[in-house]
DNA sequence: GCTTCCTTTTGACTTAGGTCAATGTTTTTT
DNA sequence: AAAAAACATTGACCTAAGTCAAAAGGAAGC
């Protein structure tokens, strides 16, 4: 319990046997808003799950320019893929706030699965889920329109939180990479959005007042 | 060895006993060109390894528009995501040209996981590779322009066939929505690197004629 | 409170790449 | 071999979204 493994949720469905095994090998580790958690091309020795905070997953290029390819939070785990695969990260992580993660040394987890085949059961469905994911990002990348994507991000955070007013939960010009463009971009087409009455925003907040309307724009191309 | 399962990549490291028991529970079946695997929607009762032929996996929106999320050859396995998560297919699949598939029905092989260890870590490798590909093809539409897009793709095939002349292996409107365009973008691209003496084409025959030029446009955005 | 720094917004401009439509060019069918 | 269908190329045009530059807000430090 101290170690909140069963907060994971690829975990929580673990007898607690295996809870115990993996509280075993695990390890609380503490990072302070700004510090780097590992680079891109570090040896990929094992990976991490978040207790609290959030971390920013994102590539960056030579000159600036960054881009951010998930931001995960409490309860979820990052990094398994390239532990797995057994190679280096392909990309860096940042703690955006305080945060507390659990760190799984990867030979002893690998020694844990071998012996264990629930775990791994777990494990591939939670593979397949990112997986989806990463096809539904591409689908959207390649098919939709900044504000289609916008909308869609919009509608995901409204059925996270269930209300129509909800925080961002990161900065404009992070949202902007997240939704593969720029600031300048973002903004222009919030504007247009709150001119044509489909939300509104004071800072971070957001209230959404025509959810028809952002339906609409979500399904992007494939309107008619 | 009649249903070549250890021809598969997934598979070819198992021991041959497991291969026997994967054997035991797939089924051949044979699909002419152009003929629909599955369909968006459809259960996912089930995933496949291909012996011979091409298959094509896409989503289509209402009104033609086409998008290609991958083009699967011979040794290759697919559809196992959706089988894992329990879901139903995310995509369409299609025969591009007569082929011979392997079908390995979910619940046979649910349960041979359960039984062997091994099988699940295999299984893990090859999901962490699939979801690395996807994270690099998010990369490439999000941070590059169609050129540098299509140069990644013929060092690809070049490396694969390890020579200067190789074939296109789909016709060019499929490459297009594979490389996330559109026919008439691809065609223009093209002859600009004929111009620029990069490459040169005849048909769906391909000659790399600058190496370094390619190389250079491959870095596409990261280039200063 | 003022200054410095960072984020966001706005404007003017450019450009990659998409749409539509016409014309070649292969491939397939009869 | 002729006709039809499918694929590929080209041109003219348009638009979404990026660049660059500047101004306006907010938050943080002195």
């Amino acid at each position: 319990m101290s170690k909140h493994v069963n907060n994971f949720s690829i975990f929580s469905s673990l007898p607690q046997e295996y809870i115990d095994k993996l509280e075993g090998i695990s390890q609380s580790r503490k990072y302070p808003a700004g510090q780097a958690i590992f680079m891109e091309n570090d040896p990929g020795n094992g990976f991490y799950g978040i207790v609290e905070g959030k971390i920013k997953i994102y590539k960056s290029s030579p000159f600036g320019k960054e881009h951010i390819l998930h931001i995960f939070g409490p309860g979820e785990v990052f990094a398994e893929v390239a532990v797995f695969a057994g190679i280096n990260f392909p990309a860096n992580a940042l703690a955006l706030e305080d945060s507390t993660l659990i760190f799984f040394p990867r030979n002893r987890f690998r020694s844990l699965l071998a012996e264990n085949p629930d775990l791994s059961m777990n494990l591939l469905s939670l593979m397949s889920m990112r997986l989806r994911q990463m096809v539904s990002k591409v689908e959207e990348l390649s098919l939709k329109e900044v504000p289609a994507r916008l909308a869609a991000h919009l509608l995901l955070l409204r059925q996270n939180t269930d209300k129509d007013k909800f925080n961002l939960d990161v900065n404009k010009s992070q949202l902007a990479s997240l939704l593969g463009t720029i600031p300048e971009t973002l903004s222009r087409v919030i504007r247009k959005m709150k001119d044509e009455n489909i939300i509104q925003t004071n800072g971070s907040e957001v209230v959404i007042v025509d959810m028809q309307g952002l339906e609409d724009l979500a399904e992007g191309a494939y309107r008619l």
